[in-house]
DNA sequence: CGTCTCCTTGAGTTAACTCAACGTACGTGG
DNA sequence: CCACGTACGTTGAGTTAACTCAAGGAGACG
C-alpha cells in the first residue's frame, strides 16, 4: 500500500541478487500463489504499509470470479515481462546503461501511479542496493553514479532520485517502455 | 511437442539475449495470453513439431474450468521462477558457472520428461547460442567450454551435451533444483 | 563524543571483450 | 568429383570494463 518491497536471492558465493522492486498497488505474493514453496526472499525496503490476503479466500475468489482471476494472472505476467527485461539489462548492457535503465523503469512505474514529482521520486536506495540490483560491485556502482552525475543526467541523494536530462538518460538506458505493459487495453 | 523453442530479445546495441528455452510439453505462448502485445521473440531452434491453440477457445476453457486455469497459471509462474534464476545466474556468477548452470537446468528439465539418455541429451546448440543465453561473447564462450572440457566435466559435440562429472558440474554451477518447481504436489 | 552506515578514492588485478585470422566440416552446384 | 561457400569452432594479441582490497571521509544518531 505504501513504501517499497524487493525480491532477492542469495547465491552460493554469498552475494545477493535483487530480482525486482515492488511499489504501492503491487501484489508480490501472487508469484508464489500456485508454487507452494517460495524460491526467493521478499523484503520490505524501509518503512512500508503492506496488506495480506490469505491464500484460501484468494483462491476462492479466483475460482468464482474468472475476470478477477484474469486480472491477477495478468499482473503476474507483467512481472514476468519485467524479469525478462532485467535478464536483457544485466546480460547485454554495460553498468552505466543498467543503472540508467533501472532508474527509468522505477520512474515510469511510479509515474503511472502518481508517485513522482516532476522528474524526481523518493526511493530509499543505497549504492549497495543498486549494485545488488544490476549485478555490479559497490565500488563500481559508486563510479557509475559519479559518471552519470558528472554528465548532468541524474542526481541521487538521500533517498531521492532526480532525472536532470531525460532524453540523454533514455538514450543511455536503451529504454523501451513496451515491456511494462502499462496499458491493459492495448 | 518436439524440438526446442527459444525466447529472445534484441537490444539497442544489436546484441541478442536469449531469455528462455522451451521443450516438448511447454506452452511458451501462455506468457502473452493476457498481454495483447508480445514484448519479445519466440523462435524454433532447428526442427520442431509445435501445436497452436487459438486464444479464443483457450480463454473459454480458462473461464469454464478453474482447475485447468490454475494449472496453466502455475505453468507461467514456474517460467517466471526460471527467469528469476537466470537473473541471478547472469548477474552473480562467472561465465563458467553460468554455462554449467544452464547445462544442468536443461538436463534436469529434459530428464523430467524422459528425454535424456544416461547423463547426456540432444540439444541443437551452437557456441554462439550459448553465448547469447548467458551473456558472454562467442570467443569467451569457446574458452569456457574448453575449460570445462579440459576439467573432464562436460563434453559438447554436434548437438549433444554429455555430463562427465555430475558432482563437479553441480559444484561449479551452484545449482539448486528448487526453482524449477518440478513437483506440483510439494 | 564515539559509533555506525554509507559514500568515496586509489591502486593493483582479473575476467571478459574486441578484432582479426585461420581451421574444419559440410553441403551444393558446376 | 572437385571447388567453393557457408557456418561453426579455435587461436592469439591487445584492450577495457569491472573487480578486490584497503583506507579514509562525511553525516546521523544516541
Amino acid at each position: 500500500m505504501d513504501g517499497f518491497v524487493l525480491r532477492s536471492k542469495v547465491v552460493g558465493s554469498g552475494h545477493r541478487q535483487i530480482l525486482a522492486f515492488h511499489q504501492a498497488g503491487d501484489v508480490p505474493d501472487l508469484q508464489s500463489l500456485f508454487l507452494h514453496v517460495l524460491d526467493h526472499d521478499v523484503t520490505t525496503l524501509g518503512d512500508c504499509a503492506v496488506g495480506f490476503i490469505p491464500h484460501g479466500p484468494l483462491r476462492q475468489l479466483i475460482t468464482n470470479r474468472p475476470k478477477v482471476a484474469q486480472a491477477l494472472w495478468r499482473d503476474t505476467l507483467t512481472d514476468a515481462a519485467i524479469f525478462r527485461e532485467w535478464i536483457c539489462n544485466i546480460g547485454q548492457r554495460d553498468a552505466t546503461s543498467r543503472v540508467a535503465h533501472l532508474v527509468i523503469e522505477l520512474y515510469t512505474r511510479l509515474k503511472a501511479i502518481g508517485r513522482t514529482e516532476a522528474l524526481s521520486f523518493t526511493f530509499p536506495f543505497t549504492q549497495a542496493l543498486l549494485a545488488d540490483a544490476v549485478g555490479t560491485s559497490v565500488v563500481h556502482m559508486n563510479r557509475v553514479i559519479q559518471e552519470l552525475r558528472g554528465q548532468s543526467v541524474l542526481e541521487m541523494e538521500r533517498g531521492r532520485i532526480s532525472i536532470l536530462d531525460e532524453a540523454k538518460l533514455r538514450r543511455i538506458a536503451d529504454f523501451d517502455v513496451l515491456y511494462l505493459h502499462l496499458n491493459p487495453l492495448l
